[in-house]
DNA sequence: CATGAAATTATTTACCC
DNA sequence: GGGTAAATAATTTCATG
C-alpha cells in the first residue's frame, strides 16, 4: 500500500464504476499499470468488492432502527447461531457483536413503523436466548463512503 | 421499480463493476435497454452511487467501536453541528442520529486500542455539548451487501 | 414508447519493453 | 512503470412492434 495504491483505493471508494483509464489518468500512471495494481489489491483482499449503494426508500425500507440486544448464555454456540440467523433475516442490514452491557446491535429497516413493530414481535420477542432488547428509531444515518488510511502506528 | 429494475439493482449490489453487457445477459434484456434502465435508476436516485468496499485492516483501522453519546441542549443548532463535525473526523465511519436515551451512535475505527483511547479523549471528552458517552468495542461486524426490496405495504 | 440489432467509438487486457 | 495491439465493452443510431 504505497501512495499510488492509496490514491487508487480512494478513487474506487468514490466511484467504483469509473473506468480504469480514468483512474490511471487521475493518479498519473499508465492504464496497464493501474489495471495490474487494482488486480493485486483485489487479490490481496484490500479491495473486498464493489457494491451499488441503493436508496432504502426505493426498496420499501423507509424506517430504520437499531436494536440493542442482550442474550444468554454467552456461549460460542449461542452467539454464533444468533449472529448467523439474525443476519439472514430480510429486514436486517448489519449486526455488530460488541463488548459491554449489550451483546449485539442490530441495524434493521422495514416498510414503516407497523412492519418494524411486527418484525420485532415476531423475530425478537419470541427468541429464547434474548433476555432483553431496546429499540431506537434512526432519524438519520450519515455514512462516510471514502475512508482514508490512518497513519501507520509504527511511525 | 418493476421486476427487471429489481434484478438489475440486485446484480449491481452484488458486483458494481460487472459490465452492462453481463447484467443485460443475466436479466435477459438487450444491452441498450439495460444501459438506459441503469441510467434512469441513477437519475431517479434509486442507485445512489457505486463504492469499493475496502478492508479496514489495510487502512490501518484494525479496531472498531461504537460510541453512544448524549448531548445537551438538544437544539437544532447543536444537533446539526455535532453531526457535521463528528462525521468529518477521520476515525468516524458513520453517525446514527437516534431516538431514545442516547442521542447518537458513532461508529469509529482506529489503528489500535491506544489510538482509539486517544481519539476519544481528544475528540469526545473535551466537547462541551457531550454530557455523557459509553464506548463499546466491536468484536465483529457483519454487513449485508445485497438488500432485497421488502413487499409493498399497500398490498 | 420501450425494446433490440447493428455500427461506431471507447476501454480493457495481454504481452513485451 | 509504460506502450502497443487485439479483444471486449459502451454507446449511439435506427428499425420494429
Amino acid at each position: 500500500m504505497d501512495e499510488l495504491d492509496s490514491a487508487i483505493v480512494r478513487l474506487l471508494q468514490e466511484d467504483a464504476r469509473q473506468s480504469n483509464r480514468d483512474i490511471a489518468r487521475k493518479v498519473g500512471i499508465a492504464a496497464s499499470t493501474c489495471l495490474e495494481r487494482i488486480r493485486l489489491l483485489r487479490k490481496r483482499g484490500v479491495i473486498r468488492g464493489y457494491h451499488a449503494d441503493i436508496d432504502l426508500g426505493a426498496l420499501n425500507r423507509g424506517v430504520q432502527a437499531i436494536v440493542a440486544a442482550q442474550i444468554r448464555p454467552l456461549s460460542r454456540d449461542v452467539v454464533d447461531s444468533f449472529e448467523r440467523s439474525v443476519a439472514q433475516l430480510p429486514e436486517v442490514l448489519s449486526v455488530f457483536t460488541i463488548a459491554g452491557s449489550d451483546d449485539f446491535l442490530v441495524h434493521v429497516s422495514a416498510q414503516d413503523i407497523d412492519h418494524l413493530h411486527a418484525f420485532l414481535l415476531d423475530r425478537f420477542t419470541s427468541r429464547r436466548e434474548i433476555v432483553g432488547f431496546r429499540t431506537s428509531i434512526i432519524y438519520q444515518h450519515l455514512t462516510k463512503q471514502v475512508l482514508e488510511p490512518l497513519p501507520d502506528p509504527h511511525h
